[in-house]
DNA sequence: TTCCATGCAAAGGGTTTGCACTCTC
DNA sequence: GAGAGTGCAAACCCTTTGCATGGAA
């Protein structure tokens, strides 16, 4: 859990536009330190321990807030609950659905070609791949 | 709503090695006759109006066979709820967040290509592609 | 000082479970 | 007749909401 600084974790907010705030410093210190995927109540979680006083919502929020400045992704696997990256550099998922374990694909592993016309009114937001696995037995 | 003869219904889950039963021709006729986009909430509300009697456990259930044996595929797009495609043939989706607006994208629209090394212990499932999109204003 | 952020608890939506009854094979 | 499938309602999990307090600028 390589944490980051308190200090360059309000550096990293000022910079995304995010107002700072205790508990907001406290999150990305715990979360944004190394790349990392945690669901939403993993998080709580892990800040129960490292800052008893944070409520749930409050990491809800914080979480909706980074996802909105570019500062974490959503990655949605299966329906049940959303993980979080704080690996924001292009790359791609793998999901084994038979451990629910989540990993990393390198953006070099494979290439997404031939982007389709999409309607006049609609604008490109991303292209989310997930190569679906399961361990064999 | 193509809806599918229940005679059609029953060969097709006999074919999938699914035993017969009455309410999943129900939901076969309902669901697997022409291409469509569902949650399963969706599901229950058509089924209410055309098999009164049916169980909003038996619907999910249901699904879940149907999933199971390749008849439908489920597509994740929000951590809310899992949308079930009833068009098996390969191709990948659109979602416009804004909306919550699902579309289909024919297999031609893009390749992936260089499927990277999975460790030896894993095996390929499927690949899924969301094409993230966003209407304009 | 002014407003936004936070804490808390409870509501909400989607999905799954337990058990008795019913039907298929 | 044996067993799986079904209906019903309640439980469950993750997430969001409402409102009063507390903190940042």
């Amino acid at each position: 859990m390589a944490d980051m600084t308190p200090e360059a974790a309000s550096a990293l907010l000022r910079g995304a536009g995010i107002p700072v705030t205790r508990q907001r410093v406290q999150i990305a210190c715990a979360f944004l330190g190394a790349p990392a995927h945690l669901t939403a109540e993993q998080l709580v979680a892990r800040m129960r321990e490292q800052a008893p006083g944070l409520a749930r919502a409050t990491v809800y929020n914080t979480l909706g807030l980074f996802v909105a400045h570019g500062l974490v992704r959503e990655i949605i696997v299966d329906g049940g609950s959303v993980i979080y990256d704080s690996n924001t550099a292009p790359h791609f998922h793998y999901y084994d659905s038979r451990s629910g374990e989540l990993g990393d694909l390198p953006a070099e592993a494979l290439r997404v070609s031939g982007m389709p016309q999409l309607p006049p009114h609609l604008e490109l937001e991303a292209v989310d791949v997930i190569v679906r696995v399961r361990s064999r037995g």
